[in-house]
DNA sequence: CCTACCGATCGGTAGG
DNA sequence: CCTACCGATCGGTAGG
């Protein structure tokens, strides 16, 4: 039987560097501590003492770096918000060859929103998808205006495939709904099994897209 | 000034009448308050005292009719489920003469499905859909059997679409995307503005399901 | 950033 | 179904 007061982290707490002192480096290790916790088990389920454990602290320290639980969530959601959007538009660019094909650029979008929903290190925009009832109003409408920079590219392209008559719904319900089905997938998304990102873009394009008329 | 101590229940709580020893009235009262909300607030920001206060019950009532504040929630999630099943039993079996039109069976199932999601007194199927990380394994397993009874019909409408050539994409991953369209709906819609169900029906139908070939 | 602690709230129960 | 209550947990803080 080991001693019961062994601790449980190697070597116990981390060292103190120079490095360490380096002001955001704690704050940055807390943010994504708690966005995989508030992922796994929801932000009401986590409480601020194993955000704490997670990334070695002690109870009381997150409030050294947060004012409140409420506001590390907040600062999950908006660094969730500022790299997707960083992210999506770095793809934009990456494929600006394709200026003149929205279903192409259709394609790159929801190839990328996989990925930002589904990807390695994805669990901050799941955490603003199914937390958000958790935050302020005023919060809230903060992460309301860059969810529109988010989705400010995907207006153009819809109305463009809605002109050429290769999307046949309205174009703001079908923005929201094909938000719905890719958002979705955080639910029933297994990336241990079944499809890769590429095919589930895929069959994504071939559910909304009308074949071309001939 | 009115005093403070008035009552905010008119007639202080109900009196006991014959009828309200009958059974399960208390039980369906707790669990359709429960739901309401379990919806509004989330299940971990709602406690047992606000469903007690809910149907004007004291603080440890609801533990006389359920074993504990998570065999309440599943109750609302059972009871969610199998009037979801049986609410689109009989809106096919309203529609039996389309039996030979697979899109028109689509439109009768998602005009359905729009309704459990947001009609009147819906609140049961979005407390499932947004609150399972609460319950318990086994307790997910049988919601999925009872889920698994709800797409069944699903499953061979998708599938004559597809081989009609109105459904291109796979079909698997065509309803997963589909019920992730739908059910999304519960994040944005909103009763009092925007569009009917009916609306959202078509925009629905004319998302996914291709145009017929000439 | 840690230690030690507080007040509040919560799920749940005994006893009637 | 109510009254009175318990133990546990939680967000947060003072003081170093």
């Amino acid at each position: 039987m080991e001693p019961s007061f062994v601790e449980k982290r190697p070597r116990g707490r981390p060292r103190k560097t120079a490095q360490d002192r380096d002001d955001g480096n704690r704050r940055q290790l807390l943010i994504s501590g708690a966005a995989r916790l508030f992922r796994q088990k929801g932000f009401d389920a986590t409480s601020t003492r194993d955000i704490a454990a997670e990334v070695g602290m002690q109870s009381g320290s997150p409030f050294y770096h947060f004012e409140s639980k409420g506001a590390l969530l907040y600062a999950v959601m908006e660094e969730g918000m500022r790299s997707a959007i960083a992210q999506q538009a770095g793809e934009l660019q990456k494929h600006e060859h394709l200026r003149q094909d929205p279903r192409g650029l259709l394609a790159v979008l929801i190839g990328n929103h996989f990925n930002v929903l589904l990807g390695p290190g994805s669990d901050f925009i799941p955490v603003m998808l199914y937390e958000s009832r958790a935050i302020t109003a005023s919060q809230r409408a903060l992460l309301a205006t860059l969810q529109g920079e988010y989705e400010a590219p995907w207006v153009p392209v819809l109305q463009a495939l809605h002109d050429a008559g290769l999307l046949r719904a309205d174009v703001k319900l079908a923005r929201l709904m094909i938000f719905g089905a890719l958002n979705w997938s955080v639910q029933w998304y297994d990336r241990r099994k079944g499809a890769t990102l590429e095919q589930l873009t895929q069959a994504a394009m071939a559910l909304f897209i009308q074949n071309p008329p001939p």
